[in-house]
DNA sequence: GTATATTACCTATAGCCAATAGGTAGTCAA
DNA sequence: TTGACTACCTATTGGCTATAGGTAATATAC
């Protein structure tokens, strides 16, 4: 089996999640594509990673569920819950933070050492 | 025993090591304060997440260790290779292009689904 | 008619990063 | 001599994510 690239950064896909169910509800095949598209290629989710997280985030009373059959085809419609816009918040400003901790280490990394 | 809290992002504390060696050479405890510090505590790296990666990095050939006693004190000195210097580049690259992508999708969400 | 592509859902396995929790040893101040 | 700080280290655990499959329906192409 080949070796799996290695991850590029854990709970951002769950951020992501959460973001675009906050806009208006979707279901998973949807998202997966809203998130390559809308991010240009530049972060791709298979479907064994959303599908997944789907029913975590479900199980955890994050989002809620609704199936719905959509031309022949049954798909699973999600909406954030209360608790879920709570979780989207915290992450968006965990985020925040990091990405700024980072940004000033990137620019300025001598600013730690005096 | 305490259930850890969730990794916030792979392949940064990499990315801020490397960073940090491009500047000057530094030592493992050193490391450790200087991310503290500079991220004004945002990102916490603990030593046993600086050391194990510091000796990993070293085994990949990315960077150069050289041991000196400084006041009665070991310190293990470290230093970017060529190598390294080209995974910082990436990992700086790749930052780049994860961060936008979730700009863009925190920002306007509804883009990808047109 | 029957391949192929696309939609849409799903699970199991495996790997690796990082968080925790320890440990050793030296220096210095109270 | 106790505590605080410096400076190094390892073992274990856990969870996220990547891969690699699988099912089934519709639409298109040939």
């Amino acid at each position: 089996m080949k070796k799996p690239n290695p991850p590029f950064m854990t709970g951002v896909p769950e951020l992501l999640v959460l973001r675009l169910l906050a806009e208006r509800e979707m279901y998973g095949y949807e998202i997966v594509r809203a998130i390559r598209l809308s991010s240009r290629d530049a972060i791709v989710l298979a479907e064994g990673v959303v599908y997944p997280l789907l029913h975590a985030l479900d199980a955890k009373g994050m989002l809620t569920a609704k199936e719905r059959k959509v031309e022949g085809r049954n798909r699973v419609y999600y909406r954030l819950s209360a608790k879920g816009h709570k979780r989207l918040d915290d992450l968006i400003g965990e985020w925040g933070r990091v990405q700024e901790g980072v940004h000033s280490l990137l620019e300025d990394p001598s600013r730690g050492s005096i």
